[in-house]
DNA sequence: GAATAAAGCGGACCGCGGTCCGCTTAGATA
DNA sequence: TATCTAAGCGGACCGCGGTCCGCTTTATTC
């Protein structure tokens, strides 16, 4: 009669030791294999017999490969989280919306130098899913920021400004298409400006909101080429 | 002697009669099972003791089974094509150039109620494929609308555009998240009449366009909720 | 109709993602 | 320390996508 909770104390998640192990070992294992290899090369055998546990435990642990995949994906995209939730402006809270936008498509496309090949990799099957929790958060992110602009429907607007964001695309777009960073930079800053321009003061003084949007993009226009988002990963 | 040229006579792209009959033979079995259980049971196995054929010839004819279920989506989609490329008004040519981007739009997501599950499906891995010949003519469509209505960078805008009518993102957006037709085509007026609204006379008269735009896109607004684009599929 | 050369064919085969179930081990209780 | 229970473990197993290579068919030429 030791009631149904007699463990939930051993590891910091109610993890027990042992699976916060494997766990640890097989995400190790797991980024040396992308970083020797790519990650295409990641078989999810492959990664448990380097981690030393059998296959079984892989999928017990992160669900499929994907899910390991996404893990792996986020412990590098964290500090990325970090920075436009909580770090110094314009990236983080601070700035206007419209530069903390600008600032966080700009961070997602340089992004892409670093940590590009595993998101995509993650994202793989069935395009990005967009259930999962950390595209829920960008999706926040940018409703919020797309809120505060005045934009009409701002949750489907996030969709719209995520789907772009997409890391298959923007590699896509970048290797096999020859486009650099900072045009892809550009075409944001028209995408978000273009979205903001209309939303706020749709009757009167709409033609000083909307000059005011344009200087704006036009100030950052074709200048920094991929010094953008430093602070990311 | 007779060179290297001797056959390219038999079939209507020089393809050999048995091919083509295998061709048809495995196109008529997929879709037959994509009726009847979905396309999510179609395995490639499947398909060729439908068609009775061996399993390679259904690789050797559409080179994987994304392909097969490209070519069976774009056999759904060939009226779609010919509506927005030579059809009447507003989808074809004849109508204003937002006009028909509005209206391609639409008829996009309306579609979806008809062959979105196939097109999900034939995007399947590692998300839409972007160099996809039907794929590249949706593009190239947008990217000339975009072009006509000054926008600047049309080619990337059509990546960005295209982008949001992924199939898979609709149907989640329809299914997962209960978005309405309507409401989906409303954002999709709201984002192509923002990109039109600064492309045009940057300079002055800009809140002439701009008033154009914003009554354009009010005018045909929450009405019309899912008889748009009747003409597809 | 015989010969011929290449395109086509098909099923055995492979690798990998994902599942399952009997065994092991962690950790709590006494 | 003995015991007990559930979480954890792992490898055999399965299904499917994709490849390969020797055999068959087609269509042309003489």
């Amino acid at each position: 009669m030791q009631g149904e909770e007699l463990l939930r104390v051993t590891g910091d998640d109610g993890e027990r030791t042992d699976a916060a192990r494997n766990r640890r070992l097989l995400l190790d294992a797991a980024a040396e294999i992308v970083a020797l290899h790519g990650p295409d090369k990641l078989t999810t055998e492959g990664v448990a017999r380097r981690a030393g546990v059998g296959k079984g435990t892989v999928f017990r642990r992160f669900g499929s490969r994907a899910g390991l995949l996404h893990a792996l994906a986020d412990e590098a995209g964290r500090s990325f989280q970090q920075a436009f939730m909580a770090g110094p402006p314009p990236l983080g809270p601070g700035a206007a919306p419209l530069d903390r936008l600008i600032a966080f498509g700009e961070a997602s496309i340089a992004r892409m130098h670093f940590d590009g090949q595993i998101l995509r990799a993650a994202e793989q099957r069935g395009g990005p899913d967009p259930e999962h929790p950390t595209q829920q958060l960008i999706r926040l992110h940018l409703s919020l920021l797309l809120r505060q602009l005045g934009v009409q429907d701002p949750e489907l607007a996030s969709y719209q400004l995520a789907a772009f964001l997409n890391a298959g695309l923007l590699l896509h777009l970048q290797e096999h298409r020859g486009m650099s960073t900072a045009r892809l930079c550009e075409s944001w800053r028209t995408l978000v400006a273009a979205l903001a321009a209309q939303g706020p003061a749709p009757d009167r003084t709409s033609d000083r909101s909307l000059d005011h949007v344009l200087d704006r993009a036009s100030d950052s226009a074709l200048d920094r080429p991929s010094d953008a988002g430093r602070e990311c990963t």
